[in-house]
DNA sequence: ATTCAAAATGTAAACGCTTACAAATACGAT
DNA sequence: ATCGTATTTGTAAGCGTTTACATTTTGAAT
């Protein structure tokens, strides 16, 4: 209705409501403590004038901002989308908000990212995986916000961890494939700088062939970043290089779709010519054609989970406890086994 | 080096470097106002204490924010990311940070999370298309933030908008493939309600079958949300209904790349049995087999325009200035001319 | 040496909330 | 009616910054 001059503040809404600020306060944060009169009075005030709480000063003075923050690699593709979005949606049950932001994969963004996060009165943290530099986690420590890691499970880490274990998922998935008869291996990895779970999934396949009596260095791989096209000219790269290769590996997803385009760039049939296969599965493994056969992640699950870990090592001052999760292999099309193999 | 109890604050450092808080403020904020000497002294007890300066205590003091809000309809697929990461790109550069969040597509979603964003101060926000609750605009004029349209352009809308014509494109798009021949349109759109860029979209299809001498009334046209499983769910029974449909245009790549895997689920060839087109021309839009004849919408200049005007606006303090951008299309494979068409 | 303007620094009042504590009020038991 | 307790409301002190204004220092000009 009216339309003052700047923006009402608790103020203007206590005297229209001819109560204390402290009473309007209540109101809004503990209503069962006021009588209904004085409640809706108050409540009417505040529509009247369109109040909004003013966020920074609410925090300053609670020492609370019922916010947590998450840092993820990229936003770009949606390897993060589906649990990020699970994480939000707990968060929001408990009454907490969400603030994302992105790396874009680099290292050395990530500390100033957690700062400004921690600077707005991040009440908590969600990272993803446990490689990062130490003065992180110092900073952290000193500043006194919990911390949680995700997409990642280890044990033997100074910080909790609720995911799943990337070199054992890893490792199950390629002795599937190996025991299909590949022996000419190629593996599509993300950069495996500050990335455990990349060098995970990497040791993980290296395991797999050690285990089949296969030269772990004869595995041919090639890192690259995180796009379609990354994966698409890695394995022309790859294919040219080692024209035997019956199956590459790749990293995640993403970089097997692109992969997958450029199979059929070089007029190569997927799986007849080469197999490809995934890890993450998300969506998008299920609109290639072959779909990807490739590993998956209980997104949702794993999002939730950290939802709820987080809050209570919040709320209940406590250390995080780890909690590991199972992946299961997805076979779709992508990978075909070597004609004569003996198993 | 040192742990103290709490995080510290602009007073510690003003008493570990011997001078006044201002001192310390100015150093952080206006740091050529300082003679060398202090300006050492004071950064090195901020590097001694490890001190953050609290952001919710600094926006409240200083009544401005540097923060910016987004709200996007989904993070889920990469639709806005392209653009989305321009601003931010842009945002950076000019020293605001960028907030995000979604509605999932859920129109009464949006209020909330717009008031959650001016509640945090934000100094200005973007939106993506014109449609919705005029209270929500009344709300932000009311607390004077800023607004900025994009991912649609209307020169006739109260609100500026930094986007493109959707009707105009999608328009456009559809005469031309009309004109190679087809007869028997089907149409995936998403929901229109509360949804300009939606409902311009099928606009301007019907534009272009009333300009080719096509009755509009016998487009079939299906709205589903905004998943593949969508798109191809649609694509089922678009086809099921009307099997005689030449091709189905879609409102985004993601409906469109659905709509190629229930294609292809049902045995159809695209795009010798049926074409389909896609909007947005996201990465996506390249991976699928036929890649994606779609229209192309500039994705990073939009986002970074976008991000100069908002700003200009927050800092001289004046009403936005509109801004059409151009769309283009961009012919894969995933259409096909009719036989015997007679243009 | 003295003066004066400019530059550097300090003082202290906001900013809009929450909350410990104090005061007032309501209500049941006597 | 009176008392005591529980409930509701008010008072006012922070929370950690920025910034207008006041004060001090600096250094060039005399």
């Amino acid at each position: 209705m009216s339309s003052t001059d700047a923006a009402p503040t608790l103020d203007d809404v206590a005297r229209l409501a001819d109560v204390s600020t402290a009473t309007v306060s209540r109101c809004l944060n503990t209503p069962d403590k006021l009588t209904k009169a004085t409640r809706d009075r108050v409540l009417a005030a505040v529509k009247e004038l369109g109040y909004t709480p003013n966020f920074a000063a609410r925090s300053m003075a609670a020492k609370r901002t019922f916010t947590i923050g998450a840092i993820i690699p990229t936003m770009e593709n949606a390897i993060f989308a589906r649990g990020l979005q699970a994480f939000q949606e707990e968060l929001d049950r408990r009454g907490y908000t969400l603030l994302v932001s992105s790396t874009a994969y680099k290292a050395e963004a990530e500390e100033k990212q957690i700062r400004n996060l921690v600077a707005r009165g991040a009440d908590g943290v969600l990272v993803i995986g446990h490689d990062r530099d130490p003065a992180i986690y110092d900073y952290l420590r000193q500043q006194r916000v919990p911390v949680l890691v995700t997409w990642s499970y280890d044990d033997a880490a100074p910080t909790p961890s609720i995911g799943f274990d990337n070199r054992a998922a890893m490792r199950t998935f390629a002795e599937r494939v190996i025991g299909l008869g590949h022996r000419h291996i190629g593996m599509i990895s993300s950069m495996s700088a500050q990335n455990d779970r990349a060098r995970m999934r990497i040791a993980g396949v290296k395991d797999a062939m050690l285990a089949h009596r296969l030269d772990p260095a004869t595995l041919d791989l090639i890192e690259v970043p995180y796009t379609f096209d990354d994966g698409e000219n890695a394995f022309l790269q790859l294919m040219h290089r080692s024209p035997q290769t019956s199956i590459v590996l790749c990293g995640s997803d993403v970089l097997a779709v692109g992969a997958i385009r450029g199979a059929r760039h070089m007029g190569l049939q997927v799986p007849a010519d080469v197999s490809i296969t995934g890890f993450d599965d998300i969506e998008l493994a299920q609109v290639t054609h072959p779909e990807l056969t490739t590993v998956h992640v209980p997104h949702h699950r794993m999002g939730k989970l950290a939802a709820t870990e987080l809050v209570a090592m919040i709320e209940e001052k406590r250390e995080g406890v780890s909690q590991r999760l199972e992946t299961t292999i997805v076979e779709r099309g992508s990978v075909a086994a070597i004609k004569g193999a003996k198993r």
